[in-house]
DNA sequence: CTAAAATCCGGACGACCGTACCACTTCCAG
DNA sequence: CTGGAAGTGGTACGGTCGTCCGGATTTTAG
């Protein structure tokens, strides 16, 4: 007589069949865009779905809230920024940091510290915020051939951190940080 | 036949009774306490009338809009900021900054760098956060009795500001936080 | 005192929001 | 082939939001 139905049966892992994981994909993309553009706020279940080409009740199948959605989004928005960074640091040189501010996109760094400064209010960004850092750290470290214990190391990467924010938001004129972050360097490498 | 009333007649400039402006200063206090305990998304018309235990329509009578009552929010949780800031770096002197950041409360700085970052995509917070950061910047320039333009200084703002950022989102321990300020304040100030 | 201006406020409107429901289709193990 | 599991999606619910309306009340100018 009762039937027992289980609930609809959400995908407790990762989803099963193929374009479902597509599915998934794009979502998270979609997320990761409109994070960018419009910065947190512009995350909601209709904006995503919409911006994927995906009925509204597909972000509630994948994702079970909002908060995982854009936990999520967050994750893989600091790790292609990590990649980025990487690649720009071995390529122009870390006196050329300030330059690849200016240059990349100037709403998708504002929607990575926006959720960056979210992180101090929740656990689960909190976790990803410190993987940032770390990464950021890293990432000086392989460049300048430098311990990553190294305390000139990491004041040098605060105070990059430092100005790239502060770039962002006032947007000072850029020479007046060009000129701080050469000092930066000459401090943390002093002549060899 | 047509009275040709007029718009209810909103204050444009401050009140003219002496409640009114009262009543005007405990709303904006009020929104100033939402904004340091709940954050950025708290601050609502309805939160801030309850918590100034005044009717929901008083809000937007006295503010033309939620954006203009966050702003001078902003701008009075800056000032009393920089005030608390000032007291205590006569008092203890630059090496303890980072136990300001530790004993201070929590949440009260995580609002400030939320509206900070959103400074970001909004040029009146904009303004607003330009004014916190010179501010700051003179607090230390008076302290250490440098001049404002010496880059040094400069260098040490920037790299103050980010261990108190990192600190408030990431909380690693305060002992490497501590170690770092004392590191930077030997690179400003040279052996005298 | 009187009329105009300023202030006050309960209630309503329309827009979004996160999330849940549930009938429907597609897939795959047996 | 078949039945249950996985996936799909139109729709609805309950809620909060910013803002506005318009009459009631208080203050102030003349």
């Amino acid at each position: 007589m009762n039937p027992h139905h289980e609930p609809p049966a959400r995908p407790r892992t990762a989803p099963a069949q193929a374009r479902s994981r597509h599915r998934r994909a794009t979502l998270l993309n979609a997320a990761v865009d409109l994070l960018t553009q419009g910065g947190f706020a512009a995350v909601t279940h209709r904006a995503v779905a919409h911006h994927a080409r995906l009925p509204l009740a597909a972000t509630t199948y994948y994702f079970t809230s909002r908060h995982q959605l854009l936990a999520e989004a967050f994750a893989q928005l600091v790790e292609t920024e990590l990649a980025t960074t990487r690649a720009w640091l071995t390529r122009h040189g870390p006196a050329a940091l300030i330059d690849q501010v200016a240059a990349a996109d100037h709403t998708r760094q504002l929607g990575l510290w926006e959720l960056y400064v979210h992180a101090g209010r929740d656990p689960v960004l909190q976790h990803i915020a410190r993987r940032w850092s770390d990464g950021c750290l890293r990432i000086l470290a392989d460049t300048l051939h430098l311990p990553q214990t190294d305390p000139r190391l990491r004041l040098l990467y605060t105070t990059v951190s430092a100005l790239w924010l502060e770039h962002l938001v006032e947007q000072r004129p850029l020479d007046e940080a060009r000129a701080l972050l050469t000092l930066a360097l000459q401090n943390a490498l002093p002549p060899t």
